[in-house]
RNA sequence: GGUCUCAUAGCUCAGCUGGAUAGAGCAUCUCCCUUCUAAGGAGAGGGUCUUAGGUUCGAAUCCUAAUGGGAUCACCA
């Protein structure tokens, strides 16, 4: 039974036995105590005054000094403006920090075969162009709640929709067979994904001109786009892939694989990977498939011209397109036969997209097609939407050139790590590579801390200048702390001291001590709401309170060269676990700490 | 226009299911390396929590409305 159930009963029986009241424990607010109070625990005794009959003073210490009798634990309590603050002995700390000490995975849930199969697709690409930091964000959630759903206990399956098809790949095809002459990564010594989105760039300057070109000769906008001649070629190429002509197939394999070598190779940096991905190619057929089975079944209408609808006016939406005139499919028929393969192939209980905040209504609708299909998985999907991700100039825009690319962004971030770090002179004795290896633990770190430390639903502005300072709320501060445990520990061994296994519970807390063992004691109830809701955030931002009381402390107080040993060895002890918490607690942003930076 | 979302210090963000005096970081200004890593610590200034109502012992938090941003409603993805 955990201390706060133990208060909690405490409570119900003190009140029994003084009000004559039966009271259920979810009434009662128990909550930590604020930072700068004196106690541990707080009850708010407000709620409680009509039960009682009597003033906010009186209910609080007649409480207060019935707990104190119940609960061997509790040392002391105060009633402050209706605020009964319980202290716990020094004692029931040390005890605490002890059993935290010795799980290594304290707050960790592990899952067995029987726990919930929790599926999580993120990343999502389009093989037309390179990643960007919108797909950071992205790629870096969903990394994340993959493993805060791990530790909650779920089965998880990391998993990824590659969209390999459709008129946009076809534009970037189309734009190097016009103009590519016949330029490789090999030839040009570019990345693959860049190299096809160089193309994709190509089109779409091409199309403006030709769209200015013929709006010059009078022609509306909406008439210029029906009469574009590339957008028409485009259009044909789409036709002719779907229909597997072997020449524009070929080429969509070759273009293709010049951007997963791309990419493989920004993921790997990232840290970022999946258990099984599906690519569009494989599963729009089946989408379709699915589609025409729903129009014969009822549940869709095909129009004169062949498309193919869904009516969601009943439920306050608008028609949907499902197929087009010509047969191909869009967006969303793919999303359809995607969702069918994945339940075919894993025993999914829950379904989990994340995707941007852009697309809340794509996946209304996808839930609600889903479920119109017949398959009861389909109300349940969750949409983990997010916020976009803007500069200080404001959003991003290809055309104006103000994207920021994910592989430029990283390569920044670790030669600005390895400029700070060559000036601190924090690595010498260190080797190139290892070096090398700690500046880049260093840069994504920074990275990772500063896109998943806000609140994931909120749009965010990531300024590089920032982003790059590795001061403060930041996931180098963290890391540091970090290495500097590590350091304190390796001073100890040094000087032949070790943590006693089992530390005298006598000693005497300061305030800091006390206040660190009780956040440690709190990690797991942060693990599970983070898990509850899907937030990195929360673990972040815990992180961070978590190393500045560290630090704060270790300011005040010596460790490693503390007289006293069973001081030394308390001490010892909380450095250990603090350390431990940490890598834990950024083990689950994904985010590395080094042993020395 | 319909729907959805957001609004907290100069800037970037925390403040969870209502609780004590609204907190951090950055930026500005002071201090602290003859003790375990100064990528650190201490301190100062900086707020009508967008506005107006409501709910109640108590509201940044919940409800309603207004204002201002953003998203979305494609034979784009």
């Amino acid at each position: 039974m955990t201390i706060e159930n133990q208060i909690k009963s405490a409570l119900v029986q003190a009140f029994n036995d003084l009000y004559n009241s039966v009271i259920d424990e979810k009434i009662l607010q128990l909550q930590l105590t604020r930072k700068d109070m004196k106690g541990d625990y707080t009850l708010v005794v407000f709620p409680l005054l009509k039960l009682s009959k009597k003033n906010p003073v009186e209910t609080g210490n007649d409480l207060g000094a019935a707990v104190l009798k119940l609960c061997s634990d509790v040392s002391s309590f105060e009633v402050i403006n209706g605020f009964l603050n319980l202290t716990l002995s020094h004692a029931y700390w040390i005890r605490a920090l002890q059993v935290i000490g010795g799980n290594e995975t304290h707050g960790f849930k592990s899952a067995d075969a029987h726990s919930p199969l929790v599926m999580i697709e993120y990343s999502s690409p389009n093989t037309n162009k390179p990643l960007h930091l919108g797909h950071i964000r992205n790629n870096l959630l969903g990394f994340s709640i993959s493993r805060i759903a791990q530790v909650n206990g779920n089965r998880v399956v990391k998993t990824n929709i590659v969209n390999d098809r459709g008129v946009h790949i076809c534009k970037s095809m189309l734009a190097w067979q016009k103009w590519g002459q016949g330029q490789t990564p090999e030839s040009t010594g570019l990345k693959g994904d860049h190299l096809v989105g160089n193309f994709y760039v190509k089109f779409d300057q091409e199309y403006k001109k030709e769209l200015s070109e013929l709006m010059a000769k009078g022609l509306s906008k909406e008439e210029a786009e029906a009469q574009s001649t590339l957008m028409h070629e485009t259009r044909e190429m789409l036709l002719k892939w779907e229909a597997h002509d072997p020449e524009v197939y070929e080429l969509w394999k070759t273009m293709n694989q010049w951007v997963y070598n791309g990419f493989d190779v920004t993921y790997k940096n990232m840290g970022v990977d999946f258990d099984k991905i599906y690519y569009e190619s494989d599963t729009y057929i089946t989408g379709r498939d699915m589609v025409f089975e729903g129009l014969e079944k009822g549940a869709f209408y095909q129009r004169e011209d062949k498309s193919i609808w869904c009516d969601f006016t009943a439920e306050g939406l608008d028609e949907k397109l499902l197929l087009r005139t010509d047969g191909t499919s869009v967006y969303i028929t793919q999303d359809i036969g995607t969702a069918k393969l994945r339940f075919d192939d894993y025993k999914i209980d829950k379904m989990v997209y994340v995707v941007g905040n852009e697309q809340i209504y794509h996946f209304k609708i996808l839930a609600l097609l889903l479920d119109k299909l017949g398959f009861d998985w389909g109300k349940d999907l969750m949409h983990f939407s997010y916020g976009m991700v803007e500069l200080p100039e404001g959003k991003m825009k290809s055309r104006e050139g103000t994207v920021v690319d994910a592989d430029d962004l990283m390569e920044e971030m670790v030669n600005t790590a390895r400029a700070m770090s060559k000036e601190l002179g924090k690595l010498d004795g260190y080797s190139e590579e290892e070096a090398e290896k700690v500046y880049k633990t260093i840069a994504m770190g920074s990275l990772k801390y500063f896109i998943l430390k806000v609140d994931p639903r909120k749009n965010m502005t990531f300024d590089p200048k920032e982003s790059i300072d590795f001061n403060g709320n930041t996931g180098p501060f963290i890391q540091y702390t970090y290495a500097r445990i590590q350091s304190v520990l390796k001073k100890a061994e040094d000087k032949g001291f070790e943590i006693p296994s089992q530390v005298n519970t006598n000693v005497g807390l300061g305030v800091k001590e006390v206040l660190l063992i009780r956040m440690l004691a709190n990690f797991p109830q942060i693990i599970a709401e983070a898990g509850s809701i899907y937030s990195p955030a929360i673990i972040a931002n815990y992180t961070y309170e978590l190393v500045k009381e560290f630090n704060q402390f270790y300011h005040e107080s010596p460790i490693a060269f503390e007289e006293d040993a069973d001081v030394r060895g308390l001490r010892l002890q909380l450095c250990k676990v603090v350390g431990q918490t940490i890598k834990n607690a950024m083990w689950t942003l994904g985010v590395d700490v080094p042993e020395r930076m």
